[in-house]
DNA sequence: ACCTGAACACCGTTCAAGT
DNA sequence: ACCTGAACACCGTTCAAGT
């Protein structure tokens, strides 16, 4: 039913097709149907073609994951490097970073082992090893904690408390009530933080406050691991 | 020819057969060949079985990545709750959590999303807990908090730099040099920190170090941020 | 209770043609 | 240059039997 409207949907003048509408659509079906749902079958019948026609734009499916890694992270939106305090830049590209993952939960996973594949994720981590640098990390610890940045939002993004795959708000709710009911069941005496953080391990009361307490913790601890030094 | 190998190596006197003897074997087969490997069709071949006898013993293949995730989990060894400054007994917390993680890499990526689902997960939650309530974090931003230092553990196992799918040790080294020599080409002039972290980038020189520091950042970090509430 | 066997719908991918 | 069509090996899963 929602496959049909799919292929109803696009009716693919012959020529449209193109690695970036590929991408596109393969991202737009991430996020309705999560990342399983979508297959080269899937894309070319969504795009009124045979599915062979997708290999003269990607050698083979992993190719089109690393297209959607880089659309995904084409969408970080980089201000200018400025004289502003390193912490302040970091933290702005941080933001920006998860403003770009956060619409596409199913597919962000994509992106860490990616990163230094494209332009844009290139452009990036020279922006971060530059901030660090001038927080006074050495070049070598600058480059495992851009990474270990980069993986720790996405992983803010994995886990953020009721997400749940296909933007469906019923569905999503559901899961919501059913792990809520599953921790409030559990013996008090054994799991007492358990059961009293119930609410907040089920959902996100604001999940702008949970991403903004994950952006503090890391700058925080950077600033202090860069005095330590 | 290895499929070969494993199909002999198991010569699984019948009634072998178990959940924990699947999610065994299916644990080992990731480690070997990556997550993709895993399908029913290739554990049960492993264990001399026809496909459909798993499904005894797992309602479907989601259920066997939910057994993988919680056997990673049991292998959490958590030691007993003491007096100790709270800090220091997270930080115990953390390393053990990445021991257990760090034999296996490419499933990892499914421990956060279950971890609340087995009582092991469950176990450690309401330590995490109880140490950041001890610490002066409200249990709304406890909660919060244990996701998110959960899956920043995870990602920092999934992007370990140097890290590669399959413990082949030559497959390992060509990975990095292709990775290193794609990272030394780039114009300086446009990417000087890409450029001069390469080496740092494409490979770890220390993972035990790599995992201090982020252990570091994240309890600084908390430590910062408990202090200004 | 535990396992088999045949079948179905769907998958990625190769090869050889078509225009 | 761009797309099709048939075929192959492999998947998860259902249903109906076997012992």
């Amino acid at each position: 039913m929602m496959s049909a409207q799919a292929r109803r949907s696009r009716p693919s003048a012959r020529g449209t097709l193109s690695r970036e509408a590929i991408v596109a659509e393969a991202i737009a079906l991430a996020d309705r149907e999560g990342l399983d749902a979508v297959t080269i079958r899937r894309l070319a019948q969504i795009h009124n073609v045979t599915p062979m026609a997708l290999y003269r734009y990607f050698k083979d499916k992993d190719e089109i994951f690393d297209g959607v890694a880089e659309g995904l992270i084409a969408q970080i939106a980089l201000t200018p490097l400025t004289e502003d305090p390193w912490q302040d830049q970091l933290r702005a590209v941080l933001e920006a970073v998860l403003a770009a993952l956060r619409p596409h939960p199913t597919v962000a996973g994509l992106v860490p082992t990616r990163f230094l594949d494209s332009a844009a994720g290139l452009a990036i981590a020279e922006r971060t090893l530059e901030l660090l640098g001038r927080g006074g990390l050495p070049q070598d610890k600058a480059a495992e904690v851009s990474g270990y940045l980069l993986s720790g939002l996405v992983g803010m993004v994995i886990v953020e408390p009721g997400r749940h795959h296909g933007s469906d708000a019923d569905e999503r709710e559901d899961a919501i009530r059913e792990r809520m009911a599953s921790l409030i069941a559990l013996p008090p005496r054994k799991y007492p933080n358990v059961v009293q953080a119930a609410p907040a391990l089920a959902a996100c009361a604001s999940p702008d406050a949970y991403y903004k307490l994950g952006i503090d913790i890391l700058i925080t601890g950077l600033l202090g691991v860069t005095t330590h030094l």
